[in-house]
DNA sequence: CGTGCAGATAGCGAGTTAGTTATATCTATA
DNA sequence: TATAGATATAACTAACTCGCTATCTGCACG
């Protein structure tokens, strides 16, 4: 009696505290257009040398500089998506890429709609 | 060539600022609690005098005692719920009753999963 | 193994949120 | 029409957000 048959992805549900972080890292203009430019890196940011922009996502001075913001207001506009569980983080030959965690995006908007 | 063949709802989307509006009232635990409550007024609330719970909502002095918080508090809570367009308020008799918008939700959450 | 650069952290100030109490408004009805 | 009760607004405070600059950390590579 499996319930795959049902739920191809994960099911499990955030509980309400941290529902509400993800909704509250939603919640800002500034993020919403960060993760608008993760659904295609190579089409938003500049070509990169060493992380792929498809595999590991965007450099996160790309990120700062396309915001317009100083280095640290992005870096923790990034800590609060990662936080949050939306956004992956992968350090490499000593920058940061970011990528979407799409499936955890998935599941906090399969959980929206619900509300 | 309607594209109500393809969208028996309003698709309209809400632009950014209206949706980080909407994002940030939703970005509470309080108000989390107070539309799931909302979704059933007739099991969470004590029976009413001259609002029918399912047509109108719950009555505000209801949902102030369930929040357990001051009665401004949740007048303001309540605010952020209209303002963003997810509830709908009715005076009625010297009351205020309070009930989901659910049509809005509905295109709000539609509006979230392309997120 | 030292230097340099990317990123994170600290600390500060302005604006916002969320709670409070006090008061104003507004409507229903005696 | 005066009053009473329900809700909204005002004014204040504490806590949080988000920007900044300055500084620290830490990894790569010469």
């Amino acid at each position: 009696m499996s319930s795959v048959l049902f739920s191809p992805v994960d099911e499990t549900e955030l509980d309400a505290p941290d529902l509400e972080r993800a909704l509250k890292a939603l919640a800002s203009a500034r993020r919403l257009q960060i993760l608008e430019w993760l659904k295609d890196p190579q089409a938003h940011f500049p070509p990169q040398e060493h992380g792929d922009p498809v595999e590991h996502g965007a450099c996160n001075m790309y990120i700062t500089d396309k915001l317009g913001v100083s280095q640290p207001a992005a870096s923790r506009h990034m800590k609060v998506l990662v936080d949050a569980g939306l956004v992956i983080a992968t350090p490499r030959a000593g920058y940061v890429y970011y990528r979407r965690d799409s499936d955890a995006i998935a599941r906090l908007t399969d959980q929206i709609a619900g509300l």
